[in-house]
DNA sequence: ATGACGATTTACT
DNA sequence: GTAAATCGTCATA
């Protein structure tokens, strides 16, 4: 499938965030093996107003400098002492915002990924692969050398379109993980799932969120 | 120079 | 469920 462009990236991170789900992320490693994997969750971060972001109040360090390039820019950091978590940029110059990639599908060079996860052999349905921020940098090899890569024009590692027929996913919503600050951002509807996929990081809130008068007794 | 902490994962009780 | 692993980055001094 065609990569996506430039015009692609270059919207807001909630839009991308949606979009991206059933899109494909290739990689080809030193050796030339090819990796892939279908997109299947996502959040969106944006920008100086999150303060889940880490560009929150125009916050520029070397660590995060990559979010103030164009969309289309790889945006990979480490973190707890041991792992990568890698972000596509969206919108334009200096607008940093993004999405973070939070699990796949595992799609080409499945063994090879399970070998890389430290996994003998990957599970039938591609659980344990990259159902995870972290677990899918390890199994595709996405480290320290890949921020700041542009994923328009780059040759190691891009992202293709949704394969041609494939059905628009149905998507599913929730906040995000792992944020500490407790502000309204903690709660905003920022994270994009594929409803029902296997390969999702975390399970989404079920049932309907938006009567916020249930009581303690109503909850079962 | 020092200390706190993190957009996580894993193993263990 | 809870806790350990593990270290680069940044704010403070």
């Amino acid at each position: 499938m065609p990569r996506l462009s430039r015009p692609f990236f270059a919207r807001p991170a909630k839009i991308v965030a949606r979009d991206l789900l059933g899109c494909t992320l290739v990689r080809i490693l030193p050796s030339g093996t090819r990796l892939a994997g279908m997109i299947v969750e996502t959040e969106a971060y944006v920008g100086v107003k999150d303060a889940g972001c880490h560009s929150h109040k125009g916050r520029r360090t070397p660590k995060n400098e990559a979010m103030y390039k164009q969309g289309g820019t790889f945006y990979v950091y480490f973190t707890y002492g041991m792992h990568f978590c890698c972000n596509v940029v969206c919108g334009g110059d200096n607008e940093p915002v993004a999405v973070l990639l939070r699990a796949l599908e595992p799609v080409e060079g499945v063994p090879v990924m399970a070998k890389r996860r430290g996994i003998p052999a990957a599970h039938p349905l591609g659980k344990n692969v990259c159902d995870g921020p972290g677990k899918l940098c390890q199994a595709m090899g996405i480290e320290r050398s890949d921020n700041g890569a542009d994923l328009v024009s780059g040759d190691s590692i891009w992202i293709e379109s949704r394969m041609r027929g494939m059905k628009i996913p149905r998507i599913v919503t929730g906040p995000r993980i792992g944020l500490s600050t407790e502000t309204v951002w903690k709660n905003r509807v920022l994270r994009f799932g594929i409803k029902d996929h296997r390969c999702l990081s975390k399970p989404f809130p079920t049932g309907k969120t938006r009567n916020k008068k249930t009581t303690s007794k109503s909850r079962g």
